[in-house]
RNA sequence: GGGCUUGUAGCUCAGGUGGUUAGAGCGCGACACUGAUAAUGUCGAGGUCCGUGGUUCGAGUCCACGCAGGCCCA
């Protein structure tokens, strides 16, 4: 047998017979081998982190990247894609610490860093296993033999590196961000610490609204129209329930679009009039109804509980902009940076509300995350003070006391419960914010003070609150090449495009410099020694590092234990078994020029930095594989979730950019998420999770996957329907499947064999192969368009409905006959229309096997075997197409553009539309198509229609069993004419008019529908005027037939010939007849090819007239030798209903 | 709160540059076929195109404001 032939296939079975021979032949391999010297295709793998365990959105994330190495590979590049893990960072620590049930507490105490460390390396990989089976099993080819690992030495290596040549080009600085941070434990807290349940709690804080005087108010156009503005001591108001922030008050944050209102009133503890600035919606929370424009004269009088107001302006806060005030607390002036602008402004901010408060947010960029960055983008420098030595804090200390110069409260705890219980506790003690709260009384400077209840974040280790404070971090200085970033990814195709342009183009817009610091354990050691004195290192390689530690051994500035462990770590970097990470690293001490020791900088750098840096460290550049680094860079193509974007994605850009001025990527696909079938996300927590191993073996690769990339464009979210997989199996791989084995069948009956020399040429091959392969020509075209636009979706839906509609319910159907015509056992051999049939179907399958097999590798390999196997022997020989031992090997097919043929294709859509509305009337007339009827009547009003029509007039036919078709011309008197108006013409002609002409089109009589179309125009008689109309100008369809049963669609319009004169209906019966001895023979268990005697009983002289005149064509039909009628078949005939008869007859083979 | 994104039939999705009657598959109903048969085909029912305004002769499509979901960031 040439084509196996399956029953009951299982599709996770392909799954497994397919990966087995991809690894005996190693087929992976040789799909990278046998592109050796073509143009190379780069892929970067994303790394994911083995430790934890694989999902289905992996299956879909991987599918994509998957898919687009494929293809390239078959259009001709070499595609090597080298496998990575991503291993540091705390996600890994935290399962280590759960695991261990430790804290970030223990780690030095109950457990050794080194320790820690180790645990960490052995938890990394923990799911490699999993990880790996999934990759196999789900087809995707990527190397796992040689996969890059971020905690590795050389990769380690490759990073320091890179971070010694931004160093070198000054765009790595240390500076400080504003973090949560715990006085009391001496540490700063994680995002992930600030959200552990029970952090927050509802505390009691003294709040004030403080008012900063505004300096020569007249100079302001905002305020310069004001009568008498001169006079006015206007004061801005904001609110805080921080107050011991007030002396590091550097700005004033407006919203640029709330309104504002200048409210002329009086301070109600001293009782001098004043003009207050705050948020018009907020007006309400500070003055009462009472006193809207009430009695200022009177005031003084009054027992002054009423303060009386009146709003003298209002504006928006984009006009406040640039207002300089008076600083509120004067302890300490600003130290101007020379990029700074003058302190004490109105600035603008988006994270203004007038939710609460005065619509005005006192700013102070060393306590405040927002304040700090508004600062910073608005040049606003912050309030510090030198230290001992000369090194620039802030106001308040580590311990959370306010600095010396701080005079009035130095040395004071900032939060009252710093102070212990019994200090508290004390009648006489009052909180520092209280103390700040009768100063700003005092000086008239508070507008209200009070108690407020909000919830605040506490120190889960201490209990105590948590300040935001100003901590020590190492920055890549990004913002230093902002434009060129931008430039640069502008270059990028990104799919979809709005994410490069939106999400990503955003964030660069509004770029900050990268903080790269982190205070763990588990990560890649920044490689910055200094000491107090100004000296630093940046190390840039172990060569380096070798070299620095023998300067400072030979130096003679460290102590024992220092040269100690510097020639201990030494002896190891000569042995090669060293490690990078910490603590090793940690105690390596180097000396500097001048004699003094140095340090390393204790933090690790973001993790991003180590994924965004694989371009480089997968390949231990620039210290070996120069060369390969060369031509891999920048990568053709990489895919990851659209939540990569900050990530992976900006830190790759970033590093590409800063270092070697260049994209890292052309281009990108950013995937959405994968939601469970009602759209919510899945978690194993939920328990809606998908396990991606259960679907596999259940429903195999394939279907998985076709179902994950047609269902929905990858950067949508996808709803995943298990269901789904179960639909695309039965729809499309079934469909499939039936083709091919109903080819497999007839071609192995007839012997068919494939010899490309031998082939029939297409122009001699019928009209229904022209067509198909038209059609396949122009789907090779299409897919591989969307292919190379990055859309696996489209490209998946067009192979699909190709070989559903197209394939297999057209060419299939309306072909039966000709593979099943026994021309083999008649002794005529194979015909050439026969071998011209296999030829074509052979032909469509294995190149849908290559269109699909990114998308499906281990279906389409076997169905490309299935069909090729046979030849390749002789194809290798004779150098010919089948040549190749898997469809991934092959070559993506060259579109014939001799084959397409598109008025062929027209054609075919004409009578697929015919037979639809000849179906549809007979439908309705309860006229079964095994009823032969005599005519179909087609109204042509065209020419070209009429050719097309004729073309494929047999196969209308045969479909909708009618015996001709007539054409009725326009000349023929019959046709009735509708006329329509065609809006995309007359739109830019009439506009307004255009409803009236509408009209004038639709009432047009007979004779005018004449008239236009003799003389292409017409004039008409609107209400109005008399108007001129082109033949263009309407859509002429002929609709109806008087007379006849008629349906139309689109233009098309079908009339039936329903009349069922005797001839017909005796067809009928004797087709009906055909029919019920073909499911005799069945039920009776004959074969397809044996040959038959009938005899029938002779009981009703109709049926017996229908089965004579049509003895013929029954014995053809139903391969009988003979076919009597007798008298009586003395009990031995089978009996079955027809129709109208009793049917009783007998049949044997013979 | 901000940026991006999605909303069309019971479900999953199509619907260049606006053109009047919005499509497909699944599901559902009916029928046909019975030599692709644990297949296959045909026909049918099913829609306030998230809402409200606006632009336009004409809006699923363009604009504005909302509502609901998602992601990222605060």
């Amino acid at each position: 047998m040439k084509y196996n032939e399956y029953k009951n296939l299982s599709y996770p079975q392909i799954g497994d017979e397919v990966l087995q021979f991809w690894k005996d032949k190693k087929i992976f391999e040789a799909s990278v081998d046998t592109r050796e010297g073509a143009p190379t295709f780069t892929f970067f793998e994303g790394p994911p982190s083995a430790n934890g365990t694989p999902g289905i959105h992996h299956v879909m994330a991987r599918s994509i990247k998957d898919i687009f190495c494929r293809y390239k590979t078959l259009q001709g590049f070499q595609v090597k894609r080298k496998g990575g893990w991503d291993t540091h960072g705390l996600p890994v620590e935290l399962q280590v610490e759960k695991e261990l049930g430790i804290t970030k507490d223990d780690i030095g105490k109950t457990i050794s860093v080194e320790d820690y460390n180790e645990k960490c390396r052995q938890t990394v990989m923990k799911f490699t296993d999993q990880w790996n089976d999934l990759t196999e099993k789900m087809g995707y080819w990527v190397d796992l033999e040689d996969p890059y690992i971020t905690y590795k030495s050389e990769y380690i290596e490759s990073l320091w590196n890179l971070l010694k040549r931004l160093y070198d080009k000054g765009l790595l600085y240390k500076g400080y961000t504003i973090q949560p941070y715990s006085p009391a434990a001496g540490t700063g807290l994680s995002s992930h610490e600030l959200n552990m349940p029970g952090t927050y709690k509802d505390v009691k804080d003294t709040t004030i609204v403080a008012m900063f005087k505004v300096t020569t108010p007249k100079t302001y156009q905002v305020f310069g129209n004001i009568a008498g503005v001169e006079d006015l001591d206007i004061r801005i108001l904001a609110w805080t329930t921080t107050p011991w922030t007030l002396p590091a008050n550097s700005a004033l944050t407006v919203g640029a679009n709330i309104n504002y209102v200048l409210v002329k009133t009086f301070n109600p503890y001293t009782y001098e009039p004043v003009a207050v600035v705050l948020a018009k919606d907020l007006v309400g929370k500070y003055f009462s109804e009472k006193g809207q424009d009430g009695d200022f004269d009177g005031f003084a009088a009054s027992d002054k509980k009423l303060l009386p107001w009146t709003i003298l302006a209002e504006f928006k806060g984009k006009d406040l902009e640039g207002i300089a005030y008076e600083q509120l607390m004067p302890y300490i002036q600003p130290t101007i940076g020379p990029s700074d602008k003058p302190a004490f402004r109105v600035i603008l901010g988006d994270f203004v509300t007038t939710e609460d408060g005065t619509g005005v947010v006192h700013t102070s960029p060393t306590f405040g995350a927002d304040d700090f960055r508004v600062a910073q983008a608005n040049g606003i420098p912050a309030i510090m003070v030198k230290d001992e030595n000369g090194k620039e804090v802030p106001i308040v200390d580590r311990r959370g006391r306010f600095v010396k110069e701080i005079t009035d409260y130095a040395g004071r705890f900032v939060k009252p419960e710093y102070y212990s219980d019994e200090e508290q506790n004390d009648p006489e003690f009052r909180p520092t914010d209280v103390l700040i709260a009768i100063k700003l009384k005092e000086e008239g400077k508070a507008f209200k003070v009070e108690k407020y209840e909000h919830p605040y974040p506490h120190c889960w280790r201490t209990d105590k609150p948590v300040l935001y404070y100003p901590l020590d971090s190492w920055f890549i200085k990004t913002t230093a090449l902002k434009d060129r970033l931008v430039e640069l990814n502008k270059t990028i195709n990104w799919k979809p495009e709005s994410t490069g342009t939106g999400r990503f183009g955003n964030w660069l817009e509004n770029l900050v410099d990268w903080n790269l610091s982190r205070s763990r354990y588990w990560g890649t050691p920044l490689p910055i020694w200094r000491d107090d004195y100004g000296n630093e290192v940046c190390v840039g390689s172990i060569e380096e590092l070798k070299d620095f530690l023998e300067e400072a051994l030979l130096s003679g500035h460290l102590t024992k234990e220092q040269a100690f462990h510097n020639s201990e770590y030494l002896l190891k970097l000569q042995h090669g078994d060293f490690d990078l990470h910490r603590p090793y690293v940690d105690n390596i001490v180097l000396v500097s020029k001048d004699g003094h020791v140095m340090h390393r900088e204790p933090d690790l750098i973001d993790v991003w930095f180590d994924s965004g840096a694989m371009p480089y460290a997968q390949w231990h550049y620039p210290f070996e594989n120069q060369e390969i680094f060369n031509q891999s860079y920048p990568a053709d193509f990489i895919s990851e979730g659209v939540d990569q974007t900050r990530g992976w994605f900006f830190t790759l850009h970033a590093i590409a950019g800063m270092l070697f001025d260049s994209v890292a990527f052309k281009n990108v696909v950013s995937t959405g998420l994968v939601l469970d079938k009602n759209g919510n996300k899945m978690s194993k927590r939920l328990g809606n999770a998908v396990d991606p191993f259960q679907t596999i073996s259940q429903y195999g690769p394939d279907a998985t996957r076709w179902y994950m990339i047609t269902n929905a464009e990858p950067w949508d979210n996808l709803k995943f329907n298990i269901d789904g997989i179960g639909e695309v199996q039965r729809k499309f791989f079934g469909t499939l499947t039936n083709t091919y084995n109903f080819f497999a069948l007839y071609a192995n009956l007839d012997g068919y064999e494939f010899h490309e020399a031998t082939s029939v040429p297409v122009e001699s091959r019928t009209e229904l192969d022209r067509w198909i392969l038209s059609k396949l020509n122009t789907l090779i075209k299409e897919v591989g368009e969307q292919f190379d636009d990055y859309n696996p979706t489209k490209a998946g839906r067009l192979v699909q409905d190709f070989v559903t509609d197209q394939l297999s319910n057209w060419y299939i159907r309306l072909n039966r006959r000709r593979f099943w015509n026994p021309s083999q056992e008649s002794g005529q051999g194979l015909t050439e229309d026969k071998k011209a049939a296999y030829e074509t179907l052979q032909h469509c399958l294995v190149t849908v096997s290559q269109l699909m097999s990114p998308i499906a590798p281990f279906f389409a390999e076997w169905l490309y075997k299935s069909l090729t196997d046979g030849d390749r022997a002789a194809s290798i020989a004779n150098n010919t197409g089948y040549q190749f031992d898997s469809v991934h090997l092959t070559y993506w097919p060259k579109i014939e553009s001799s084959e397409i043929d598109l008025d062929l294709e027209e054609s075919m859509e004409l009578a697929q539309k015919i037979s639809s509305l000849v179906h549809s009337i007979r439908k309705g007339h309860k006229l079964k198509v095994r009823q032969p009827l005599s005519k179909i009547l087609i109204p042509v009003l065209s020419d070209k229609t009429k050719r097309q029509i004729e073309q494929v007039t047999s196969i209308i036919l045969t479909e909708v069993n009618v015996k001709t078709v007539e054409f009725v011309h326009d000349d023929s008197g019959i046709l009735k004419k509708k006329i329509k108006p065609n809006f995309k013409t007359l739109g830019p002609k009439f506009g307004p008019k255009m409803k009236e002409v509408a009209g004038a089109i639709s009432a047009m009589t007979e004779t005018e529908i004449k008239d236009i179309e003799r003389s292409g125009a017409i004039t008409l008689h609107t209400a109005s005027s008399p108007i001129e109309i082109a033949i263009s100008d309407v859509e002429i369809i002929a609709e109806d037939v008087p007379g006849w049963l008629v349906a139309s669609e689109g233009g098309l319009t079908v009339a039936l010939d329903i009349t069922v004169t005797d001839e017909l209906r005796l067809e009928g019966i004797a087709r009906d007849f055909v029919n019920r001895v073909q499911n005799l023979r069945k039920d009776s268990g004959f074969e397809v090819t044996d040959k038959i005697r009938i005899t029938l009983q002779n009981n009703d002289s109709l049926l017996a007239t229908a089965v004579t005149s049509n003895k013929e064509y029954i014995c053809q039909e139903v391969q009988a030798l003979n076919l009597s009628l007798v008298g009586d078949l003395n009990g031995e005939a089978k009996e079955i209903e027809m129709d109208e008869f009793l049917l009783k007859v007998k049949i044997e083979v013979v």
